[in-house]
DNA sequence: CGGCTGTCTTAGCAACTCCTTAAGATGGTG
DNA sequence: CACCATCTTAAGGAGTTGCTAAGACAGCCG
């Protein structure tokens, strides 16, 4: 579970954050002056930070300077309802999102799950590869020796699971469970379809395969040919 | 206070500017010609400068670029109306900002709160470059192949959102909830009607599409096609 | 006030893609 | 060889998407 920091100096709204972040399954750090803040940054590295702008003991953009100077960590910062023009300049100062006060916790929580995500996109933009096979799994692009794989979204999901198990033996029940999702009531002949596609898509037949081998009993895994 | 330059050859806008702008708390200088002006510049270093285009000793373009090449002041540049392609152009030249005649005194001081607010952050505004489209954030104009392009509100936020994330497929979901910032407020369904709007200003269809591409089952994706 | 303009939303249908199922073909195993 | 697992193809239906049109609504101007 993603780990939240809030720098807040009502003490009120802290623990309310805190409570309420808590029970959704984040794990809530406070703090409440700047300085203490940086110092739990520090020690911390928690996952988002939620800053509020009207700190006693420093400027707010000043801290956020600061923490940008230390570490890339997502911001989200609350301030008092402002004119845009201040919403633009924090921003540019490094704020990856903002809230104005008074803030609903859903918009709280929206804005979190907005931040982390895309702090775990950048994380994760190497593609996998896997012999002339590549895989960007944002951009949902798939290629095989450079040139780009036309996959239905199962066909593609389907290839991410197997090249995150490269090597490995997987049943068909998993490929179920995990791609299909759901405790899905569909038969597992519906997963052999959607093999056979990837196999004609990549080139091979199940005779003649070089990435998709089957394991007669037990199931299907992805190789590296190389 | 913040120090303002007006360049200006209209006596009476540069004595009304300087007025009202004095009672503000700014000091205010005044300048009527571009060789005046360039002297004021070196001299004063004003915090901000608002540039006429329409001087009659030196083309607006040429007197901005020469502002450029000695200092980094932040220029909100006045331009008569109508010339959307000048905006751009000027924008392009290195402009903060732009007001178009006649500007109320409102909208002059907002701009120049938040052009000193930006420079105070010491942020760059540099524009999303995707392909041929530009989007100038700040100033909410976007051009395609260097033409403006006119966009509703919603279209251009839902294009900023998308330039930030070029490549990556995002869903509608996503969409609705950064975009129109309301968690399940509405039918996805206006996503995609936005989504056709801009393409069709785009200058391209979903089915001979260069910039927004479909993803079907997952969401929509903008790319860069060079 | 009333019409005008621009924008946003919703509805709805056509066109399309994708998934599932079924059924026969193929291949491995004892 | 007999049996069962696997492979492949075809086809209907379920779901998704694209786009037009019409209504709602706010801002603006006379």
């Amino acid at each position: 579970m993603p780990s939240v920091l809030i720098i807040e100096d009502d003490q009120r709204i802290r623990e309310l954050v805190t409570r309420v972040l808590s029970e959704k399954g984040y794990e809530v750090g406070g703090a409440a002056t700047a300085l203490d803040g940086l110092q739990r940054i520090v020690q911390d590295s928690p996952d988002v930070v939620i800053l509020d702008m009207g700190l006693p003991d420093l400027d707010g953009r000043e801290l956020l300077k600061m923490i940008r100077a230390i570490t890339d960590v997502p911001v989200v910062v609350a301030t008092a309802r402002g004119e845009d023009a201040e919403v633009i300049r924090t921003l540019d100062s490094g704020a990856d999102d903002y809230l104005i006060k008074p803030f609903s916790v859903e918009q709280l929580e929206a804005r979190l799950r907005a931040v982390l995500r895309r702090s775990a996109a950048d994380s994760s933009i190497m593609p996998i590869v896997v012999g002339g096979i590549q895989i960007h799994v944002e951009a949902r692009v798939a290629t095989l020796d450079g040139r780009a794989l036309q996959l239905s979204p199962k066909e593609f999901d389907l290839l991410v699971f197997l090249a995150n198990r490269v090597g490995v033996v997987v049943s068909r029940r998993q490929i179920m469970a995990e791609v299909w999702r759901q405790p899905y009531g569909g038969s597992e002949k519906t997963v052999d379809v959607h093999i056979s596609w990837l196999r004609k898509k990549l080139g091979e037949t199940a005779a003649q395969s070089r990435y998709i081998e089957t394991v007669h009993g037990v199931g299907i895994k992805l190789v590296d040919p190389t």
